[in-house]
DNA sequence: CCGATTTTTGTACACGGTTGCAATTGCATA
DNA sequence: TATGCAATTGCAACCGTGTACAAAAATCGG
């Protein structure tokens, strides 16, 4: 009566297939393991038993003494933002098709999360932490190679020896962006930017100014809020409100360039590419939409997952830093260049 | 020279913390065990030592005798939709609140992978599996259940007893969408459905269809391509393309009802809801964008997430299933009501 | 049919941690 | 100071699986 039911949770083991297959569990092991010797046979019972008692190998067990989890951690904020979902769709999917497992973890919120983040990556011994947004302490990167763990920095740069960072080229998009503007023919050019400075958006900034400054342009700024359509269209309309009206903008993020494009059209009857030239970046599927048909930047997202994939099961990668430039897709947000 | 040199990873185990700190390894897990018993001066050590050599107990190691991975498994497929990748956030941090971890299992692709999903949950021993997307074989829920995990169904029912079956009521919102239709003064009601018909649009579609016919209004159905933006363009176009061209659409998705309203402005020049009254359900973000303005339905996301969450943690829930309203969003791509 | 190989099987230990139990220590009380 | 009890500690066993090594069985050549 007071005697308390076992509150471990049934589980089929390796032993239960075994007795019922009348093998050692060691045979049942090895059926399981790629390469292992077991006769035709024996495997025959074994899987046929692992059938019947439904049986599947527990991999917490087995990376116990491979010291391999199979697991890759997945850290990035506002996961549910078109660029971010689209990362992390395409990351899991060649994870999944390079026989990884993807351990999200979701860090919205404080900041503290990142390092909460990474702590528990490493506690599922974690092969690798790919970190999409949110930038680790900088002492936690040594916790995590003493476990034997690698860490990607996805589109921010650090001073992370031991990673790899890589994103695109966002300072040359940044000028690619001013001249198509100029070679459009706009005469007031502008910068739309969200508040919240994460390095690849300055980045392209930093460009989109360098290269302006080099043509002797002057360049109207505007900045607020996180990056969001809600902060686009806030930007789009103090932009539209000025004497100065401007007619090319640069919108570091599609999200802004759309609510920039919907704060022009809804709010000021202004339309693309006649009355306002607007060019973004990461080319979400919304830009491809035909209210929005807009001219952006293509995030090299193939080349830099395949490049990480890479990276991450490679035996001792050293340090690296790479750069992939990003593609300009031309679309009709951006006026037509005159045949001169 | 030809002695190979062991490639197992180096890790920071409890051992090597025990034997800085001079304390004997069972101290060291009682540290990190809650409630555990160990005295002040013995912790402070074993914390001491523990954050010099970059210690993290091994939670895969822990599991195994605890019986709890603490894992929740999450199968969707098409992550990156605005809708899915809301769901993901949403519930990945949650339960994270609540404890767990999330392992995202990307389905896209072919049917199977549902199966290999499951699979691999169970491999993994995860707690729990909620499956946001496609349909598990049967048979394999046994498994999952014999090896002591949880199956949750988002949005869709099956014949599926242990598991929870949980999503909005499609049916009610499908006739609550016709009625405002109607109240509208909407002459010619259109449907537009995406070409796959999962459980839960389907259910809509029938919702909407016996509203209808209650009423004894004639229903023009047009249903192409998977739940995306591009099937509402097309879908939207041949429904313009019409003699008796609809003034009123219901459809199954925002992505759809977007394209719906993209394709009646930009390529015939009609305006909602001047031209054409437009119905969504899901409440994208892009729904509340200024461009589309849309009315739609809002999933009970943080109810259906609650309850997931609640029943995942409950000891030996039973087999349920629960339908939530979905709450009617009114924006301004209906025609306002004539006051009568 | 016999001995030499090769293949298959079983034993024992390891992986990193938790937990029941008994031994030890610390502390308060008589 | 001796005693009793609670708090701490350590030993040993266990979680479920993989693997080196040795033993056993099967295969092969002659």
């Amino acid at each position: 009566m007071s005697e308390k039911v076992s509150s471990r949770k049934q589980q089929v083991r390796a032993a239960d297939v075994a007795r019922h297959a009348g093998v050692s569990r060691v045979s049942v092991s090895r059926t399981f393991t790629p390469g292992a010797s077991v006769s035709a046979a024996t495997r025959a019972k074994v899987l046929k038993s692992a059938e019947i008692l439904g049986y599947r190998v527990n991999r917490l067990a087995s990376s116990l003494n491979r010291s391999e989890s199979g697991i890759v951690a997945l850290i990035a904020a506002e996961i549910d933002t078109p660029y971010r979902a689209a990362m992390i769709a395409e990351l899991s999917d060649k994870l999944q098709a390079a026989g990884k497992v993807t351990m999200l973890i979701n860090t919205s919120g404080y900041e503290e999360r990142v390092k909460d983040a990474l702590l528990q990556a490493i506690s599922f011994r974690t092969e690798a932490a790919i970190i999409l947004s949110g930038t680790p302490d900088p002492s936690l990167a040594d916790t995590c190679f003493s476990n034997g763990m690698k860490l990607v920095l996805i589109n921010r740069e650090e001073d992370f020896p031991g990673s790899l960072q890589i994103g695109p080229d966002n300072k040359a998009a940044g000028k690619t962006a001013l001249k198509a503007l100029l070679r459009a023919g706009c005469q007031r050019i502008a910068l739309a930017n969200s508040g919240n400075a994460t390095w690849s958006i300055v980045e392209r900034q930093k460009g989109f100014l360098a290269a302006a400054e080099e043509a002797g342009v002057e360049v109207i700024c505007e900045a607020t809020g996180v990056t969001s359509y809600e902060a686009g269209l806030e930007i789009g309309t103090a932009l539209m409100d000025r004497e100065d009206r401007p007619d090319g903008v640069f919108c570091t993020t599609d999200l802004i360039a759309c609510g920039v494009i919907d704060a022009a059209r809804q709010r000021f009857g202004l339309r693309t590419p006649d009355d306002l030239s607007v060019i973004g970046f990461d080319d979400i599927p919304q830009a491809a939409w035909e209210g929005y048909d807009l001219t952006t930047f293509a995030q090299p997202m193939d080349r830099i997952i395949d490049k990480c994939l890479e990276w991450c099961t490679t035996e001792q990668p050293a340090t690296e830093t790479v750069q992939l430039p990003a593609k300009f897709v031309w679309r009709n947000s951006v006026k037509k260049a005159l045949v001169v």
